[in-house]
DNA sequence: ACGATGATTGTCT
DNA sequence: GACAATCATCGTC
């Protein structure tokens, strides 16, 4: 509830992808107030075979193409993940909020996650969508101008030497880019999960 | 119209 | 750590 609350602007997104995987760290991502840190990222670009915009836009990308700031939303076996979309319209990227810690809205959260313990709430890009809410009615918001209920609200910049990098996991193609951002507490093991 | 394919998750060992 | 569930999307016949 925070009067200072401020939505990351158009520049922040159109911008190399990479870099803003990186940068979104620490950010908080909120549907209907409900959401929370973030705390991993991964990024993706039509230029490299793992994204899904690699082949082109399609029906189900499109959103991946359009102008920086844009929510992707997209399913995948029984489960929903989000992206936002980078760099400039008719450029397929978009950085994969893959992690989350929950700091608004913790009742609704435990009550979507119910069954599931704490500490795994929102520690994956399906679970997150699930405990926000968010869903494929969300696809193709326009973040920045914030006409519907997904907010990305700015947070301080996390310092390099709480992000780890490292490759990004679950795909099989371009396994080999270091384009997964983590945020590690201090002290935090550093593992390659 | 048909078949292969996942940017995952939960469960079992 | 390994493995199956499960279905919309996309390319091809």
């Amino acid at each position: 509830m925070s009067a200072t609350s401020v939505g990351l602007p158009r520049a922040f997104f159109e911008r190399d992808v990479v870099a803003v995987a990186r940068d979104l760290l620490g950010a908080v991502l909120l549907r209907d107030g409900v959401g929370g840190r973030i705390v991993e990222t991964e990024a993706y670009h039509e230029r490299e075979a793992a994204s899904h915009a690699f082949v082109g836009p399609t029906r189900r990308n499109r959103s991946l193409f359009l102008r920086g700031g844009h929510l992707y939303v997209y399913r995948i076996h029984q489960v929903v993940c989000a992206n936002v979309s980078c760099e400039g319209a008719g450029t397929g990227a978009g950085v994969l909020v893959r992690a989350l810690a929950p700091t608004h809205g913790l009742e609704q959260v435990a009550a979507r996650r119910a069954g599931a313990p704490r500490r795994a709430w929102t520690d994956g890009p399906g679970k997150l969508c699930r405990a926000l809410g968010i869903t494929l009615g969300d696809d193709g918001q326009d973040l920045v101008e914030a006409a519907g209920p997904v907010r990305l609200v700015a947070g301080p910049r996390a310092p390099d030497a709480a992000v780890v990098a490292g490759p990004r996991v679950g795909i099989s193609k371009a396994v080999d880019l270091p384009w997964r951002f983590r945020l590690v507490g201090s002290g935090s093991t550093i593992s390659g999960g």
